[in-house]
DNA sequence: AACGTTACCAACCGCAGAGCA
DNA sequence: TTGCTCTGCGGTTGGTAACGT
């Protein structure tokens, strides 16, 4: 559509992010906080884009990240909310202190889908993989086109979110997919409050 | 040891929505 | 009200480490 590019190309870094800016990236984030992304690589002397920046610090940099292998209880939870939700990464990860949407959404294409359908279970629906063919044959049905080179190579799955708008999986309800017994004795509060409503209890996390 | 395959993570891309003039 | 800018999100891709033959 025309659109202008984020940021002028030809005088950014791309790739992977050296010791240096990083340390200029939370130099300069720790002496003047979040926040107008589009100037701060200016501002910070870094040949990047601000989405480039802004992507570094929230997935990466930022102090409060826990980094580490996923518990057996975040799985479980990453689960439960994904059910609920979708794939509404950022929504899932407000509700689990220390990781990003980033890091979930890679932890779920790796290993969660994986698990789920050794299960059984349709990570999609989260059904059992029969019903779920029932349910949805035309995602069942899709050929495999978009296979990614290491992902799920004999998965297929990856075929239901081709945009944005299918993303939000069962939009044919038009609501969030099922009530599901979600049970388990967790109290999910779902309820769509500002992330800094305590998710779950920190011990708990940790 | 060399090569091919698989798994994983970091980063990029494009779009949509919010905010503002 | 409209159009523009900026931010945030979700999907996708590239690079490479780990593993198997």
């Amino acid at each position: 559509m025309g659109r202008s590019p984020c940021c002028e190309k030809a005088h950014t870094n791309k790739g992977a992010w050296t010791k240096e800016e990083d340390q200029r990236l939370v130099a300069y984030i720790k002496a003047h906080g979040e926040g107008c992304w589009r100037s701060l690589p200016k501002a910070a002397g870094l040949l990047r884009c601000g989405k480039s920046c802004r992507l570094r610090w929230i997935n990466y940099l930022r102090p409060d990240l826990k980094r580490g292998n996923f518990t057996q209880e975040e799985d479980e939870l990453i689960i439960k909310f994904h059910q609920i939700l979708g794939n509404k990464w950022s929504l899932i990860a407000a509700r689990l202190p220390g990781r990003t949407d980033n890091e979930i959404k890679n932890y779920w294409n790796t290993h969660i889908k994986r698990k789920l359908i050794a299960r059984g279970i349709d990570p999609r629906t989260h059904q059992p993989a029969s019903a779920a063919a029932a349910v949805a044959p035309a995602a069942a049905a899709a050929p495999s086109s978009h296979l990614h080179h290491g992902d799920d190579k004999a998965v297929v799955v990856r075929s239901s979110c081709g945009s944005r708008d299918s993303s939000d999986y069962d939009s044919t309800s038009g609501s969030v997919p099922h009530q599901l017994g979600l049970g388990g004795g967790i109290d999910l509060n779902l309820s769509l409050s500002p992330p800094t409503s305590q998710p779950l209890s920190p011990a708990a996390a940790n």
